[in-house]
DNA sequence: ATAACAGTTGAGCAATCGTTCAACTGTTAT
DNA sequence: ATAACAGTTGAACGATTGCTCAACTGTTAT
């Protein structure tokens, strides 16, 4: 009687690809930051967010106005865009605007685009 | 008075650059599948699956070892990365087949990747 | 026929997420 | 000093998410 109780039956024919697979994957590491990428892009504030600061820096006001949305909840998509190192902040007397940190997000997001507009 | 409560008060400097970034931007149905595509991708777990179909073919049962999870937890992701169009099945017997329905989710992988290790 | 196994499915649960709201800080103008 | 505004923050909420569990379908082997 083993351990696992809902996974796969003992051995069978396709042994050998799984230890294959499991050398050629990235580390579990990698992978965690990748999904943790992807995550902060998977929000519609937030890739709205990015495509407009792709056009130009921005404060959060007016990035508020091009969305309709609050400087409340703005701010908060805001933290987690500067945490995740995507977007970096620029204060001038009462504003704070906002920029794309590096260019590697645009290249990330025309391939994506590709993809969506293909099928 | 106006009825936005808590957007940008009245217009000020910006007002120029906020109409062209509007005009620049993606479609909000183009934002949204974008959106959609990552938030599929941002799960460790599905990133996991489509890392390892980037090598091989394979079964419900290994994909489930080489992630340790059960076969109904990786059914319930294969159904979402199905739905996106991202996998395709395969029936021979009793077994079910995945593999990845084109090579362009691996460009977008390899972009994160370099994103993710540059940092 | 029946047992064994691969895979799917729906309900349920805990955890996470995005927005709102209200209160706050800091800067500028009066 | 004080009012006005840009922006931030934390608590609270409703909604969504990923996994578990149990029951199910379909195929193969005995």
């Amino acid at each position: 009687m083993t351990d696992e109780v809902e996974l796969c039956e003992k051995e069978h024919v396709h042994d050998g690809i799984i230890e294959d697979v499991k050398k050629l994957m990235p580390s579990e590491e990698i992978i965690y930051d990748i999904a943790e990428l992807f995550k902060v892009f998977g929000d519609s504030t937030r890739t709205k967010i990015l495509t407009a600061l792709f056009e130009s820096e921005m404060c959060v006001c007016d990035i508020g106005r091009i969305l309709g949305m609050t400087k409340s909840a703005i701010s908060h998509q805001l933290r987690i865009l500067r945490q995740s190192k995507l977007v970096k902040a620029r204060k001038s007397g009462k504003e704070v605007f906002y920029s794309l940190s590096d260019d590697h997000v645009k290249t990330i997001f025309k391939m994506a685009i590709d993809h969506v507009t293909e099928c």
